[in-house]
DNA sequence: TCACAAATGAAAATGATTTTCATTTCCATA
DNA sequence: TATGGAAATGAAAATCATTTTCATTTGTGA
């Protein structure tokens, strides 16, 4: 394991606090930071494995990476411009426990993600 | 430009409407059909023009192909024996409307996925 | 100073997806 | 039935993000 660069987080939190591996990286060449590709990706996953960081996906797959509250929330991201909102999951806490209580599992956790066209797309 | 080939479609429905590229690929090759990896991806690219299927993306950012307007279902995965149970999910297709249209945002889906350990493990 | 673990990064490997391009299949029309 | 061109096909190469490998460098405690 390693820990995470913290020039990494600083440049993804200057670059709005929503970037890719690869931009982020790009954004520390162009501003004369002396980092390689392999040391942006592994700082970001620490960073997703610290929960520092969440990681998301384009439409083309790109993951990218943005800085996050520590609450467990939920997104909904825009199909057109990748604009996310973080929104409360309070209902779907609850629909996922009493769905998997019924069928007898237990320590239970749950993904879910809304997406579709913002106003403005 | 090139049409969707027909059994492109069909292996899609037979994959229970949800598979990647790759895997509808194995599948058609499997089952004896003659078909290139080429033809799979310009077949289901065309299908999503056409809005016949939605395209998602997996965690690891492969893309998988659904068919539109299928009944759709989620997931309780088991963490230790991987065993799944498709469930229903009334309450969450219902929140993830209106979370979305609180937020102005149209052409609205969504994924979910509960995990746990089961009864067995 | 020494030894060793952690961090680093260049280059190669991986895997999905796209592009290229030569060939084959269709189809309408002469 | 022949023929010419458009559409479809697929093998192989190209792309591109991401991961892995591995040799080197850096930091740290004894």
């Amino acid at each position: 394991m390693s820990r995470s660069n913290p020039r990494v987080l600083s440049t993804l939190e200057r670059a709005g606090g929503f970037a890719s591996a690869q931009e982020v990286y790009r954004l520390m060449q162009r501003e004369g930071e002396s980092i390689g590709l392999t040391t942006v990706y592994r700082s970001l996953q620490s960073l997703v494995n610290d929960k520092i960081v969440d990681v998301l996906r384009r439409d083309d797959g790109e993951a990218i990476y943005r800085l996050c509250g520590d609450a467990h929330h939920h997104h909904l991201v825009c199909k057109g411009c990748g604009d996310t909102v973080e929104i409360e999951g309070g209902a779907i806490e609850k629909w996922a426990l009493n769905v998997a209580k019924d069928h007898g599992f237990r320590e239970v956790g749950h993904t879910a993600e809304i997406f579709g066209l913002c106003s403005k797309c």
